[in-house]
DNA sequence: AAAAAAG
């Protein structure tokens, strides 16, 4: 039976906050039933087989609930999701018919805004309880008729939220809970000023929840601004990405890739692939050749009509889909439990979307494998993400394709350039590797994994 | 330069 500990269960909690919190290590050892919850939503939890809360959940439902405001530092998912939903169910006040939503949750994309709430409605078991979802690029007019029906809990996209506020179809001055999640991305995207003048809407005494994979500064400073004394829990892992994960990369030239991506696949025989692709036009050319000799193929871009966009995803989630080519709107948060493969046709852009990506599989508790496309210029970016997981990405080979670049010198660069302490250390590959054969600097061709930081430096600012 | 998001 499936159980909760979607996020690295095996992962300690860690608290930040100047006040004592129940969050602790033993947090994930909590039953759900030693959490102070209702029996109706025990028995909810039951039926949708959520039998172990997960970390994330064993450290915020409790401080939830205590009414404080919390700031989590945890990666996508339904944990995550069902941390911030079970605590705005449990204390869900019955305001009668068409009533003010007690509830937002601010999300980056549309797709999270139709999963977030699809997971409140699940949770919600039998109980009286209705949720809306709110986002641009659908007609405004059947989500105002919802509205007017009563929404206890309103989950969207800023733009939309902030679009419904001002045609005072939303109306948020008796709101208990704020919910913001993927707050970095959503800063990222710069829906700052909207996050904010839909803050400003907010009643002062109201209890905020933010969630975001990193707390940098900018976030930082969200909070310091719109919460109140929150507790900082942080539910990172020391090891960036999930270990049930099997991570591969190939050597390939950029006009190869296609084939590649099609030997891969007759050779993996995945169940459920998401293919990455850099650029909206890619993802559309690839999708096109895909379709002409396969089925239950999709595509999902930002380009796309937002019908279309529901419907691929709803067809992907029923599995008529099996092959998803997509660019990184669907990068972060997106829960398909039946996701085998995740396959980076172009490499992320920064190594923090590859560890998104990446999660996108290997979830549940299954296994997953992730294969990168590296190209011989894309060195770098390959050493940046192996920095940050802590872990050697191995190479795969099929025959035709080979490296375009020996291992050993990758592995030995990274060494040498970011030093000795952040080599792998469950991979003996980069232990092994000999720093002298680091890229020589007389090599004509420039070397891709040799003075990345430098240039950089030079020309940066 | 690309991606996301309000129309």
């Amino acid at each position: 039976m499936a159980t909760t500990q979607l996020e690295d269960p095996q992962n300690d909690v860690e608290t930040t906050s100047e006040m004592p919190t129940t969050a602790d290590d033993s947090a994930s050892k909590v039953g759900f039933d030693e959490m102070g919850l209702s029996e109706s939503m025990l028995a909810t939890l039951k039926s949708i087989g959520y039998e172990t809360p997960s970390p994330v959940q064993g450290g915020v439902i409790p401080i939830a609930l205590a009414g404080n405001d919390v700031l989590g530092q945890a990666r996508t998912g339904t944990g995550k999701t069902a941390a911030f939903a079970i605590p705005i169910l449990e204390t869900m006040e019955d305001r009668g018919k068409g009533a003010a939503p007690q509830a937002i949750v601010l999300v980056p994309t549309r797709e999270l805004a139709v999963q977030v709430t699809d997971e409140f409605q699940r949770l919600a078991g039998e109980r009286k309880f209705r949720c809306v979802a709110v986002y641009g690029g659908k007609p405004i007019k059947a989500q105002i008729s919802k509205l007017e029906r009563g929404a206890d809990v309103v989950i969207g996209t800023p733009g939309r939220v902030l679009d419904h506020i001002g045609r005072h179809t939303i109306d948020l001055r008796t709101l208990r809970v704020v919910v913001l999640d993927e707050a970095d991305r959503m800063l990222d995207i710069g829906f700052r000023p909207d996050i904010e003048k839909i803050l400003r809407q907010c009643p002062a005494k109201r209890q905020t929840l933010l969630l975001s994979a990193t707390v940098a500064p900018p976030v930082k400073r969200l909070a310091e601004r719109y919460m109140h004394e929150p507790v900082m829990l942080d539910f990172s892992p020391k090891n960036k990405s999930v270990d049930t994960i099997e991570q591969h990369f190939f050597t390939v030239d950029g006009d190869r890739k296609y084939d590649l991506l099609n030997r891969l696949l007759e050779r993996e025989q995945p169940s459920q692939t998401i293919v990455f692709c850099r650029t909206k036009r890619g993802c559309d050319k690839i999708h096109e050749r895909l379709s002409r000799k396969r089925k239950g193929i999709g595509c999902i871009h930002g380009d796309l009509p937002q019908g279309a966009r529901d419907k691929v995803m709803k067809a992907f989630r029923a599995e008529e889909i099996t092959l998803l080519v997509a660019t990184d709107v669907v990068g972060r948060g997106i829960d398909v439990s039946s996701i085998s493969h995740i396959i980076n046709y172009d490499i992320p852009q920064s190594s923090d979307d590859y560890v998104h990506r990446v999660g996108r599989t290997g979830r549940m508790g299954r296994d997953g494998v992730a294969y990168t496309f590296v190209t011989r210029e894309e060195g770098d970016e390959l050493t940046r993400i192996e920095i940050l997981i802590n872990k050697v990405l191995i190479e795969d080979k099929i025959d035709g394709f080979e490296a375009a670049r020996p291992t050993q010198k990758r592995a030995a660069a990274a060494v040498k350039f970011y030093g000795a302490g952040t080599q792998a250390s469950d991979n003996e590959e980069a232990v092994e590797a000999p720093v002298e054969a680091a890229p020589a600097p007389e090599a004509p061709k420039p070397a891709p994994f040799g003075r990345r930081g430098r240039s950089k430096h030079r020309r940066g600012l």
